[in-house]
DNA sequence: ATGATTGCAAAGACTTTGCAGTCTC
DNA sequence: GAGACTGCAAAGTCTTTGCAATCAT
């Protein structure tokens, strides 16, 4: 199932960590948004909307500690700054379509990995905790673009 | 068959770049040391060796040649620099296996990401050119170590 | 000769860190 | 109250860029 506050709270918790207001108006923009991707900057730009005087260092230290926690997923598409996406159960077998052509990141939902996963962990005795896969390409929008610009 | 010298001068040739000896530097130090990641740093330190004055400014902007005339390939394993490797026909297929308890990197031949790529551009409309696919874990030697701890 | 390439140093982008004050538990 | 957390600014790391001098073709 989803991943909830509650969940959240309970890890911090367990850990000796502390719920600060800074750190529960992160989370809610994560929970606020599932399925984005969202960079250390995107995140300081929506938290000054509600919390003027939060630091961008206090960002990027909570989101260390989230991905500590594993409530996100750090992610890297290759444009020169981490993203972050919640960690869910759900969502736990999606890998990234990066588009070349017009940037878009589009999921898409497989577990095919599996069993690759599994031949390597038997071939090689390399115990997996994590994958990531990325495709780069042509998205299919700009394929049609492509075809019409010739 | 593995990727020579005379095929990257004339891919250098083809679209207008010159071969200066600190290319050409550069491009031995990936030839000599196959089968590594190297950093741009790496390369700068083995380039010191031979070419003293050699600025590290050069060795980014030949990296970022040869990666666009598709000799190197850019890599990221997450800690925070850019590592590249020569881009072989042999080497089309293989997945990286990072151990996180002791860094080690470990390669793994394979192509069942063929009918996963298959499978993306049926139900998505999606062209694929490339993918990375990584796996996070432990190697076989840290979880001998691991067990002999406990 | 001519435009590409280089080295140097400065600038850029993203991220981390030190520290005094503040806040959660 | 104690230790964790924050904001600020400074510093760090990797990478890019401007420019005059140099080099490959």
């Amino acid at each position: 199932m989803a991943l909830m506050l509650k969940d959240i709270y309970t890890r911090l918790l367990e850990r000796g960590h502390k719920l600060t207001p800074q750190r529960w108006a992160i989370i809610a923009i994560f929970l606020m948004n599932r399925g984005r991707h969202l960079s250390a900057d995107d995140v300081y730009s929506m938290l000054k909307e509600t919390h003027p005087n939060n630091g961008i260092a206090t960002v990027y230290r909570t989101l260390e500690l989230l991905e500590e926690i594993e409530v996100l997923k750090k992610l890297d598409f290759g444009d020169g700054r981490a993203r972050y996406e919640v960690r869910d159960e759900d969502n736990h077998h999606h890998h990234h379509l990066v588009c070349q052509s017009c940037g878009k990141i589009i999921e898409f939902e497989d577990d095919l990995l599996g069993a690759l996963e599994m031949a390597i962990e038997r071939k090689t005795g390399f115990r997996i905790n994590d994958h990531v896969a990325k495709f780069f390409g042509t998205c299919a929008e700009c394929q049609a673009k492509e075809a019409a610009q010739s």
